[in-house]
DNA sequence: CTTTAATTCTACTATTTTTATAGAATTAAT
DNA sequence: ATTAATTCTATAAAAATAGTAGAATTAAAG
């Protein structure tokens, strides 16, 4: 499941690639619009801008805009930035390789193939769906 | 992300799919092979009983053994047994449907219509792995 | 009928993660 | 200088996860 900040993030940018081209949009904004707290906004949008999807301008009207177009961003690129390894065990993610403390001997272990398979048709089918397939009904 | 208890189970079963056939095993037996936190590992097997995976003989010389043969036990039934829907948002959930409490209308949802789409592919992912399938390598 | 060895049940606890909130500092336009 | 926005850091409350403890129950076997 997404976590309450993964999905705020999804809201953020879906309200973001609504917008007009160049138009910058306030916290406020995106926060009354999509219905999420403000505070936590601020942290999601900053966790956004570290994540190079958007882009900020500072001070008296300044705000926030897409850095990329809606069909680059991934629903994959979202999860993997807020919730982590797409993957269902860190031992069978591409990005987020972890070994299994409890493993004794991973090559041996019946579990991680299967789920290396599940994890390559779940990231296709996240990468998928973007924000621009999202908007587009 | 799978949690702990879910992996653990899907390897308890690994070991019960494994035994000879009208085989019996102890929770320490599993616990031991398993390299499962034994008092943990109880509670796991009680689950697997009530969602009728298992069933368990009690006193000396008791133990657990599968009810249904491997291929009947997918990954996506232990994965709703312990860590709930498979839906990216309870909204978009066909087993544990839920509204978004920050949700203000859900039919105008952007969000909702893609993440059914992923359920679909990954729930059809998750069907294809069984326990069968994951013992056979 | 007692001993032994297993499951079963209920409650508790500790840790981690999630979900925020608070407030000061910085930045930029006017 | 004023205003209105982002940025940064710290904190806190709540929920979920992971694991532990111990007593009760059950059944086999002498």
């Amino acid at each position: 499941m997404l976590s309450q900040k993964t999905k705020y993030a999804l809201k953020a940018l879906l309200y973001l690639a609504q917008q007009d081209a160049n138009h910058i949009s306030k916290t406020t904004d995106i926060a009354e619009s999509a219905n999420i707290p403000k505070k936590f906004l601020e942290q999601i949008l900053l966790d956004l801008k570290r994540g190079h999807l958007v882009g900020s301008k500072q001070g008296k009207f300044g705000g926030y805009y897409l850095l990329k177009s809606g069909n680059e961003i991934t629903l994959a690129d979202i999860h993997r930035l807020f919730d982590g390894a797409i993957a269902l065990l860190p031992c069978a993610s591409l990005n987020f390789y972890e070994r299994c403390s409890d493993c004794i001997d991973e090559s041996e272990c019946l579990l991680r193939h299967g789920l290396m398979t599940i994890r390559d048709e779940t990231l296709k089918a996240m990468q998928g769906i973007t924000i621009a397939s999202l908007v587009k009904k």
